[in-house]
DNA sequence: CCGTAAGA
DNA sequence: TCTTACGGG
């Protein structure tokens, strides 16, 4: 998912924080991603989601409740970029995801039958879908917290980092790397799973903390334009040619572009064994992806009744929990988020 | 993932 | 104040 960036990221270019270190500054947070995180992790063992009376799952709505007061509360002016209609380019990806899917949920099936409850779990991780109504639903809460979103035309990870290279916001949000693709000048990462989480197998836990990795300073540390970073990228595979090219690590990867005065003669290169998957299309793709600037970023005071009709009407939150987390929303709206009149403003009107 | 209660 | 166990929907 996404494509991989970790092995060759240099440790200088990237800097570990406290999410404290975010107060003020907005991030574009791929809003499919974190969802996506929250249904996957929230779950008893055994790997049942949460779920209303009804039945439906209500896992991601209770991570993205909980988890954006949070980030208000440490001073983070969050929006989240919704993805719209996928690259024409992603529709294998998309079905291999699927199938990965059907696969898990046939383990799924299996371990529950064998009583292996830790199994249960994994494969209920790997089987998680996010579905249309899922997002939707998503977006109407976040209207009501007073949040503010963006429809993205294609891709979110690309209107994210559109979004930070207008200077709009100061960072692209997002586990996966391809915002840095894209062209952000800095993605946070680990800002849904900021805190405790455990190393799967092992019953030990680390701390995991947002993560910056600067663009720029990638870009130095590396030796490389952002052209061949997509070029890299490609080598390695990305949701546009799955797998890359056979052979290609990131150690190749890198020596490979840079033995290229152009990036495109670097892709040429290798056209052959791409599997025949236009290499040059998924480099335009990354270079020029397709984003809006029909968007308005707004933070507004939470509608509490609106909150209250979605989470504890409509999916059986406790009333009790969620009136605390909207006192503590509107407490952060007012220190961090509501622009503040200075006295010039007020004199010019 | 999260908040809450209980115990240290 | 901090850590741990547990259930949330």
């Amino acid at each position: 998912m996404g494509v991989n960036l970790k092995d060759l990221i240099p440790p200088e270019a990237k800097v570990e924080v406290e999410l404290k270190a975010l107060k003020g500054k907005i991030v574009a947070l791929d809003a499919y991603n974190m969802l996506y995180q929250f249904l996957a992790a929230i779950r008893q063992p055994d790997g049942t989601p949460l779920m209303d009376r009804q039945g439906r799952v209500t896992s991601h709505l209770s991570g993205l409740f909980y988890r954006t007061i949070n980030m208000v509360e440490e001073g983070v002016k969050p929006v989240y970029v919704f993805d719209g209609k996928p690259p024409e380019l992603k529709r294998r990806e998309l079905e291999e995801r699927m199938k990965r899917k059907k696969q898990a949920a046939a383990k799924l099936e299996q371990a529950r039958r064998a009583g292996i409850v830790e199994e249960a779990r994994k494969y209920a991780m790997q089987a998680s879908h996010l579905t249309r109504d899922m997002a939707e639903e998503a977006k109407r809460l976040l209207e009501a917290m007073g949040i503010p979103w963006v429809q993205a035309p294609e891709e979110g990870e690309a209107q994210a980092a559109y979004m930070s290279r207008k200077g709009d916001a100061w960072a692209a949000g997002s586990q996966d790397y391809d915002s840095l693709l894209f062209g952000a000048t800095r993605l946070v990462r680990n800002l849904a799973i900021t805190g405790k989480r455990k190393l799967p197998g092992k019953n030990v836990y680390v701390t995991v903390k947002p993560e910056i990795i600067e663009l720029d300073k990638l870009l130095k540390a590396l030796g490389i334009t952002r052209e061949q970073l997509i070029v890299i990228g490609i080598l390695l595979g990305t949701d546009y040619n799955p797998g890359g090219i056979p052979g290609y690590g990131p150690k190749t990867a890198l020596r490979h572009v840079k033995a290229y005065d152009d990036p495109v003669k670097a892709l040429k290169a290798v056209e052959k064994l791409a599997g025949g998957v236009d290499l040059y299309e998924v480099y335009r793709l990354f270079l020029e992806p397709k984003v809006t600037d029909d968007y308005r970023l707004e933070w507004r005071p939470p509608d509490e009744e609106k909150i209250y009709h979605i989470l504890v009407e409509e999916h059986d939150f406790n009333p009790s929990r969620v009136k605390k987390a909207v006192e503590r929303l509107r407490k952060a709206y007012r220190e961090n988020l509501k622009s503040r009149q200075t006295s010039l403003d007020a004199w010019f009107g």
